[in-house]
DNA sequence: TAAAAACGTTGCGCTAGAACAACGATTTTG
DNA sequence: CAAAATCGTTGTTCTAGCGCAACGTTTTTA
């Protein structure tokens, strides 16, 4: 998988999982206002995915977007529900994966709520040490909720 | 269940489902601020719980409280497990729980980003009509992340 | 490898919403 | 059922972060 490479785009329906083996995935959408919001980092050993779309088979609102190069391991839907439906383990790990997908989403979300834009970045380089260098600054930034003239002005800030 | 009733705070650990026959929970944490953030209102018809708490079995940082004089089906958290770990149609319920509570938060979350204040209201009333009716001026601005002041001015303009 | 596009940083003014405050209305409590 | 606490509303002031802009640097593209 190229940078910049689109895996699924917004209206899509969404079909597959992918792990990453290597290199980096990001999900985000665009608001009514155009404004990129990214919800989610995959990085090498994490999943990442339309989750709504891919559960609900329902059109994608997000992107999925390679930000590295990068090597997938590409898991079909299908495939995955039937293993899902017949093998308790993988029951077993399905559930895991929303278990752990809700709690982080839940974190991120609430985590962030009520903290000024100093403090969203100081949360940031506690909970996921090194993303602020390893991803461009206006990724960061989307992920932040704040402008990329905001962030750049933080940093200097510590 | 009485009103104003908690059932669960920060600290403890939950080992219980709601299920609301009649009345209103809500599940809301305090900020660093001390300021209230409600995460999840459940009305009869629906589930309500500290889910990460429930899942991962560590103190939970909300609290889930009666909002209305409420009567509740109280599941508990052994018997449900075990439930879902030896009857297949346990296991996809919860499996359809989970699926359900991680696509809403989503859609709450990411619907609410970049909106102005007023927009936020407004999204309120198309997703959640009543809600602004139903619940006090306080716990509606909690929800939606403004002062009471803010939503108040807000409603005169609809 | 040169031109074009996108990005990071910094300056400056503006505004949405917060903070603080006051006060009547509603709710809780003893 | 009366006193006390909480709540809703409205006024005023203040500020964090945005919009817009400029410009040098890095990245992309042809």
């Amino acid at each position: 998988m190229r940078r910049r490479e689109v895996l699924l785009a917004p209206g899509q329906i969404c079909s597959h999982y992918y792990f990453v083996e290597r290199g980096a995935l990001r999900i985000f959408n665009l608001n009514a206002k155009g404004e990129e919001n990214t919800r989610y980092f995959a990085f090498a050993g994490s999943f990442g995915t339309a989750l709504p779309s891919l559960i609900e088979q329902v059109p994608a609102t997000e992107y999925v977007e390679a930000i590295e190069e990068s090597d997938l391991l590409v898991i079909d839907r299908n495939d995955f529900y039937r293993l899902v439906e017949t093998l308790p383990p993988f029951a077993f790990i399905y559930r895991r994966i929303l278990e752990l997908s809700f709690v982080q989403a839940q974190e991120r979300i609430y985590g962030f709520q009520g903290l000024s834009a100093l403090e969203k970045v100081q949360w940031v380089q506690r909970r996921l040490p090194g993303l602020l260098t390893r991803v461009s600054n206006k990724l960061a930034a989307s992920y932040l909720g704040v402008t990329p003239a905001t962030l750049s002005r933080l940093k200097v800030r510590l």
